[in-house]
RNA sequence: GUGGUUGUAGCUCAGUUGGUUAGAGUGUCAGAUUGUGGCUUUGAAGGUCGGGGGUUCGAAUCCCCUCAAUCACCCCA
């Protein structure tokens, strides 16, 4: 009995001409991490389950690929958790592994473990998917992959500047007109304080990250029912363009020290951008809260301009992420791409380059079998050469053969039968403008070199 | 995790109030053309109508369950 094969929910296979794309993405985005001297780093797809709980919050655990335990699992599992069909315990005694489910904490544990390895301040880049049991949709998927720049051991502001302008240069390589959204962590406590949220600014945050979806109004409600100065705080919440009289006006309302040390920030942030002829707009957006908890001063969003789309890239500054496997007090700021999401973006806007999947430049078409031996040998050369280089590997009638060097986009055809064998003088057809010169093997090498 | 919409050939889609053998375009393969691709033309293959169950004389069509895609929540890249 045959089955009718899939893959699972929110999983895709990638064709080689999505592939050729997706290598576009990768390549132009590690390109620019190399420029500001980012290094790359890969972990393991499997993280100790003791490594990932509770660093994302309740949802986040819930989210979690747990990866069961080897063996007859069940034989070590305590009786009464088997009995009482307790999963929330009973998943602690049969899965101690699970897959990353972002590429921050993974960091963070390098890091930790290799610190003395280390020269601080690290900067490291990494690509690698990564894994999330959401319900799939538009722009969501249970593997995706994630690029990722971060720095750790150093708290300067510099570091803030140059991942501005990384997001800044990728996207404009990329060619997608984008908002890069900053907010300082600390200029938002400094609204909940003054407003009155200080105690609950887990949920202010949650609540205002919410404004242009639900707007105002809704807002207001729901600060209203957490108890504060609803008011105040919406109308403190706004974005604008970062510039100096942006900062200036927000200065003079938030006049506490959390928020004179939040703007401080801001303003060194900017005295570095200015200095920079950026691409796209930069965004001061007071709204900007981002959902993880361990952020501590700046943070980034962006947002494609063109096409509606969730964020494409986000981040932000953490002053003690290492803090929980035991290395206190080094501060790190990172960004990260999405980069499933940007494929979906730049194929929405049509924006792709002309990526074809094929990269032969040459293939030998043999009319007899005596002719694809020779094929066989006068392709090595072509490929000792450089020459990206195939055989077709049946003495098949011409139009066979033809038409596969056309279908995959291969330029350059020679045909090769008895009288080519014996002179030497090798039937090279031009599949583009259908042009038919006779060259020996050295004359052709040199011709596409 | 909650709710809505959709599911017919590899792909894009027709398919009448439930009625004979489920169609088209495109792609694939073969021929027209024995050593010359794209264009043309002829033909062929390709379908458990997402899967399972039910109603009916009869189901692609109606009902239930399930799987998947998609959209909105939640959350996020």
């Amino acid at each position: 009995m045959s089955q009718k094969p899939s893959v699972p929910q929110g999983t895709r296979d990638f064709s080689p001409v999505e592939m050729a794309r997706r290598r576009y993405i990768f390549s132009t985005l590690e390109a620019v991490f190399k420029q500001y001297g980012f290094k790359q780093l890969e972990t393991p797809s499997l993280e100790n389950l003791s490594t990932l709980t509770g660093k994302y919050g309740d949802e986040g655990d819930k989210l979690l690929f747990k990866v069961l335990n080897s063996g007859d699992y069940l034989q070590k599992a305590p009786d009464e958790l088997v009995q009482a069909k307790d999963s929330k315990e009973l998943i602690k005694h049969i899965a101690d592994r699970g897959l990353r489910y972002d590429l921050t904490v993974p960091f963070a544990r390098y890091v930790v473990m290799h610190q003395h390895e280390i020269s601080f301040p690290f900067k490291r880049y990494q690509i690698q998917p990564v894994w999330r049991a959401d319900r799939p949709q538009k722009g969501r998927y249970r593997e995706f992959y994630q690029c990722d720049a971060d720095i750790v051991g150093s708290d300067s502001l510099l570091y803030e500047a140059e991942l501005s302008c990384i997001y800044d240069e990728a996207f404009h390589r990329l060619g997608i007109p984008v908002s890069i959204r900053i907010n300082n962590r600390k200029v938002l406590e400094s609204i909940a304080i003054r407003c009155g949220f200080g105690e609950t600014f887990r949920d202010f945050t949650v609540i205002i990250d919410k404004l242009d979806k639900i707007g105002e109004e809704k807002v207001a409600e729901e600060l209203t029912a957490l108890g504060g100065d609803a008011q105040a705080a919406v109308a403190l919440l706004a974005s604008k363009t970062f510039n100096r009289e942006a900062l200036d006006g927000l200065a003079k309302e938030l006049n506490n020290e959390v928020g004179e040390k939040g703007i401080a920030e801001l303003e060194e942030l900017l005295s570095y951008l200015e200095t920079q002829n950026l691409h796209n707009e930069i965004i001061l957006d007071t709204t900007l809260a981002r959902g993880l908890n361990y952020y501590t001063g700046t943070i980034y969003e962006v947002v494609a301009k063109s096409v509606k789309m969730g964020s494409i890239g986000g981040g932000g500054r953490y002053d003690d992420l290492t803090g929980i496997f035991g290395l206190k007090g080094v501060s790190g700021v990172g960004i990260s791409f999405g980069a499933d999401r940007i494929y979906d973006v730049l194929l929405e806007m049509n924006a792709f380059p002309e990526l074809g999947a094929n990269f032969t430049q040459l293939i030998f078409c043999p009319m007899d079998e005596a002719s694809r031996l020779y094929s066989f040998k006068l392709a090595s050369q072509c490929r000792e050469a450089g020459i990206q280089t195939e055989v077709y590997p049946e003495p098949a009638k011409l139009k066979k053969q033809l038409g596969y060097a056309d279908n995959n986009g291969i330029p350059v055809a020679v045909i090769v039968g008895e009288n080519e064998r014996e002179s030497g003088a090798l039937s090279v057809k031009f599949l583009q403008d259908g042009q038919q010169e006779s060259l020996d093997i050295l004359a052709l090498i040199n011709r596409l070199k």
